[in-house]
RNA sequence: CGGGGAGUAGCGUAAUUGGCUAUCGCGCCUGCUUUGGGAGCAGGAGGCUGCAGGUUCAAGUCCUGUCUCCCCGACCA
């Protein structure tokens, strides 16, 4: 391909509104385009790019036996009723109707759609299991969509699904699923993790999240030196060991104007950690207390996962002042003015002598106790995991956070879906089961911001050599000297026949601007022919990812046989 | 949806208390000179200053409405 016939539209500046380098520089080397917000377009060199990733994930979900196909985008009201998704997925779920006021969805995933082809087709236990996947664009109408391509209100996505007979079954093809999704994440290139997760809206027992590590990362991740690894919106959390302290007297303390825990405890000198929170929560209409060790958080999304609420919010000042008798910030679990149902969190059921709130605006109450001072109904892991928490798993080691971009997700589903819509076979025994589910997703277009998270420098981005638009940039210094364009065709001409993909830059440009722009559009390797250097039979050949320094003079033909070795053709 | 900021040419930007033909750089077109890390000179094209209303002799500038974008808090690949 000749760059003076491509739309590689580069830019010296980026737009003021790109908010994170990989969408800098995306724009800046010509690969998207933003339209509006969350929305882009695709250029050439930007889709080659996206199509590298797609044949690396289409070539790993074929090695694990997946079969490819295409499910619409425009799905239909009563297929998401069934699921009850319709009312559930809230108002991320772009909606539309036809001409004939007929309601309709665009998928934000598959589920419903996948569902409802198989319990048409399949009825028996010989055609199981079956691993079914397309690449799809996905809409969601995000709250906020940021950071270019990464969290887009349109997106490509790899959505696969398997079925099974079992949960064994599914078990075993889940881990078949989780090498997959390492084996893509390794031939991106990517320092990545994969972590236990939260299922959020897609539902099911269990799953895995696959985390680019990467400080621009949206996602916090919790781990260990075992191996441990969790988004902290799922890490589990231990209880403390019971300390032996003889319980004091319950007494009122005047605290004026003073409700944080942060300033309770320095103006009582007081451990945060003799604290105990107490939040009001509404709870699918229902308010709660959650009791909360002063040093911690509540993790709303277990909070929400263990009540099996559909929608969990902190409660407001009025309903906090007409549950507790007092303003916020001096919420206590003795003697609240309303009973409410109160969870204690793991962090507080062994805390003695604790510090609350009097449920009375200026007041809290110190050497309060559990039993004897109130009762908790339950008591539960509702808390946020922290750094320097004792890992949950191997009970040693000390918990660290990372940031992550999340790429991909693999759950399993169990029969969430083949039980509301009615998905089942026929086992030996001629006995009626409900299809066993696994759901496995890739962003493939975050696939790319990632790849430039991790991979960029000042000059622009570095592509990995499975990745890159282009595998090879060939710059004559100057196209119009004819030895010059000569020599460049024919490497060109060799290196095609070998099935690399060759850009030229045969643009009347000057050195400058041909070798700025090759770095910042990020091909892995250059082949640079001066007038100069070729006199003397050579031309360079210098990699990317390395300096100036990095630059080889090769004869022409030796220069193609490194670059065919590199690239094993 | 709540709170904060901003919309001027493809991109980045300037315009004093309201005041002349809306500034400059990059990019684009033409010509000449250059030609190994974003060249120089000369000439040129490109704007309903987001949109709609209002105040005023006069609006990019002030007011109202509206749309869009960005940032901070509740979702997810």
């Amino acid at each position: 391909m000749y760059f003076s016939k491509m739309l590689i539209p580069t830019l010296r500046e980026a737009p003021s509104d790109a908010d994170i380098i990989s969408a800098k520089l995306m724009i800046r080397a010509g690969m998207i385009r933003k339209v509006s917000s969350g929305l882009y377009e695709f250029l050439p060199l930007g889709l080659k790019a996206l199509r590298k990733v797609e044949t690396i994930i289409r070539e790993e979900m074929n090695a694990a036996g997946g079969q490819e196909v295409i499910l619409p985008l425009l799905f239909p009201k009563e297929l998401w009723l069934e699921t009850g998704r319709w009312n559930v997925y809230g108002k991320e779920l772009f909606r539309l109707k036809d001409r004939k006021e007929a309601e309709f969805c665009l998928a934000p995933t598959a589920e419903e759609g996948i569902t409802d082809l198989i319990r048409k087709n399949i009825n028996s236990y010989k055609q199981l299991p079956l691993m079914l996947y397309q690449f799809g664009t996905k809409f969601r109408d995000e709250i906020r969509p940021r950071f270019g391509i990464m969290r887009a209100r349109e997106f490509l996505m790899k959505d696969g699904y398997s079925f099974h007979a079992d949960e064994a079954d599914l078990e075993k093809y889940y881990k078949i699923m989780f090498d997959a999704y390492t084996n893509i994440c390794k031939r991106c290139g990517f320092k990545f993790r994969a972590v236990e997760a939260a299922s959020g809206a897609i539902g099911g027992s269990f799953s895995h999240e696959f985390m680019v590590l990467a400080e621009t990362g949206e996602e916090e991740i919790a781990h260990c030196e075992c191996g441990y690894g969790a988004n902290t919106e799922k890490a589990e959390t231990l209880p403390f060991e019971p300390l032996t302290e003889e319980l004091l007297n319950m007494e009122e303390v005047f605290t004026p104007d003073i409700g944080s825990v942060e300033d309770v405890s320095k103006f009582l000198n007081a451990n945060p950690e003799k604290f105990i929170k107490t939040m009001i929560y509404i709870a699918d209409n229902q308010p709660l207390a959650v009791l909360v060790r002063g040093d911690f958080e509540v993790n709303e999304v277990k909070l929400q996962a263990y009540l099996g609420a559909n929608e969990l919010v902190l409660a407001d000042e009025s309903t906090i002042n007409d549950i507790t008798g007092a303003p916020c910030g001096f919420a206590g679990p003795v003697n609240l003015k309303k009973k409410i149902k109160i969870i204690a969190d793991l962090s507080v059921v062994n805390v003695k002598n604790a510090v609350v709130g009097a449920n009375k605006k200026d007041y809290h109450l110190k050497n309060v106790n559990a039993g004897r001072d109130y009762k908790y109904g339950e008591s539960a892991d509702l808390r946020k995991i922290a750094e320097g928490d004792i890992c949950p798993r191997c009970k040693k080691g000390k918990i660290s956070f990372s940031r992550g971009i999340e790429v991909g997700h693999a759950f399993k589903l169990g029969t969430k879906y083949s039980k509301s819509m009615n998905a089942s076979y026929l086992d030996t025994n001629g006995k009626e089961n409900l299809i066993v589910m696994g759901c496995y997703g890739i962003g493939v277009t975050r696939i790319l911001a990632a790849t430039i998270e991790q991979s960029h420098d000042e000059n622009g981005i570095i592509w990995p050599d499975n990745i890159a638009p282009f595998e090879v940039i060939i710059v004559p210094v100057n196209f119009a000297d004819e030895k010059t364009k000569e020599a460049a065709e024919k490497i060109y001409n060799e290196l095609t026949a070998k099935g690399l993909d060759v850009l030229v830059d045969d643009r009347d440009e000057r050195a400058g601007i041909k070798f700025k722009d090759a770095d910042l559009t990020g091909i892995p390797y250059r082949i640079t022919i001066g007038e100069k250097n070729l006199a003397n039979g050579n031309v360079e050949l210098k990699a990317r990812k390395d300096g100036k320094e990095g630059i080889k003079l090769l004869k022409p033909e030796d220069a193609v046989a490194e670059l065919l070795n590199i690239f094993k053709k």
